[in-house]
DNA sequence: ACTTTGAGCGTACACCTGTACGCTAATTTA
DNA sequence: TAAATTAGCGTACAGGTGTACGCTCAAAGT
């Protein structure tokens, strides 16, 4: 009872978020996505793109949707690499990079509509985010017992440096990626170390 | 000697240029504004917008110029501030809030473009922000005496951690910005503490 | 077997976009 | 004073946009 039909109408919507993907590159962020362009290169009329979704921006939220997707597997892959031991920061950088590497487009819509002009897709992204802050700040609770405080404030700094160095990692080539990677883990151990300096300094009194 | 006729004509380009300031917000960005938009708000004919610039990307630039005006008068406004005494980490920051309430539209730009899908503005921006990485770095060596390359990399951090903030803080009640800048205190803190002990941790060797 | 459903299409429309072209009228220059 | 320059305007056009409407025809439901 699979059903020939509803089979195929996901096939199109599969085109449909996937010809999105497809059109962003550096220069050309959803936003300048036309709904036109996105049914063209999925080969449907552009009226049947309402079978699917509601407007581009019901679109748009699928794929923020598909890009939590990711964020999430990646977390899953770093903390069963991090289980067989060695540097979590470095392990973690290096997850975060490949995976990066090898969905360019997914970051791309997560890293510009964090700071884009609609509401919900930053509403939406940062509630991805989130799940990663809220995994880390636990994290470290847990294996460094710093204040609630100032776990909380440690994962942010931690995924804003890792997002930000992301975000400039998407267009850059191997190279100077692997520059940027090796910088990033210096930012984070600072930020590792200084905030287990400052939990020191609360201890002590 | 003025020119009474040149004079109109820069009065007319300023009309076009706070225009286009004026017409950004949370929702609308720079590349949302068209040339016909900006003319209409600036009380000019659509065809005479070219007498001042030849497409909208150029009006753009010079936003961004006049963006990074503000951020060196924000620099210079810092530091005088500082040879006060006080905190250097409490007071940038509050000279940064306060700059960036009182010029919201300009830091969208700057803040918007840095990531944006236009790369002559990504390095037009990229250039203005440049300017306080280095002379951060400069001033940490100078201060704290590290390492070149470590310097570089608190500045970034430091950097990073504070214009992603002030990205956050744009559309924040006061309240909540208030909330927003101590815990970018304790961030900046975290990483001045880190760097310094990852500097001591080189120098023991 | 007969009816209902719905994915996809084609046509059509109103609206917005950038910009080419030529004119006017006031300032500047000679 | 006469000539040249030019900021600003109005008209016009081609091209892109979202989407309303009604049709088809194959699959699903009865």
């Amino acid at each position: 009872m699979t059903g020939v039909r509803a089979q195929q109408k996901e096939k199109t919507r599969r085109a449909l978020v996937d010809a999105a993907f497809n059109q962003l590159n550096a220069e050309r962020s959803f936003s300048s996505l036309s709904l036109r362009k996105v049914a063209r290169e999925a080969k449907i009329a552009p009226t049947s793109f309402y079978r699917h979704f509601k407007d581009m921006n019901e679109l748009g939220l699928t794929m923020v949707d598909e890009g939590g997707l990711t964020l999430r597997q990646m977390m899953r892959k770093g903390r069963q690499r991090a289980e067989a031991g060695g540097s979590v920061i470095r392990i973690s950088v290096d997850t975060f990079m490949e995976v990066l590497e090898s969905n360019p487009n997914v970051f791309r819509i997560l890293l510009h509509e964090r700071s884009g002009t609609s509401a919900p897709f930053r509403a939406a992204v940062a509630r991805e985010i989130e799940h990663f802050i809220s995994e880390l700040t636990h994290y470290t609770e847990a294996t460094a017992n710093r204040t609630p405080e100032l776990a909380r404030a440690q994962a942010e700094a931690l995924v804003t440096l890792v997002f930000n160095a992301g975000a400039a990692a998407l267009d850059m080539k191997r190279v100077d990626r692997k520059v940027l990677a090796d910088r990033l883990v210096i930012q984070l151990r600072m930020v590792a170390k200084g905030s287990e300096a400052l939990q020191q300094k609360l201890d002590r009194r």
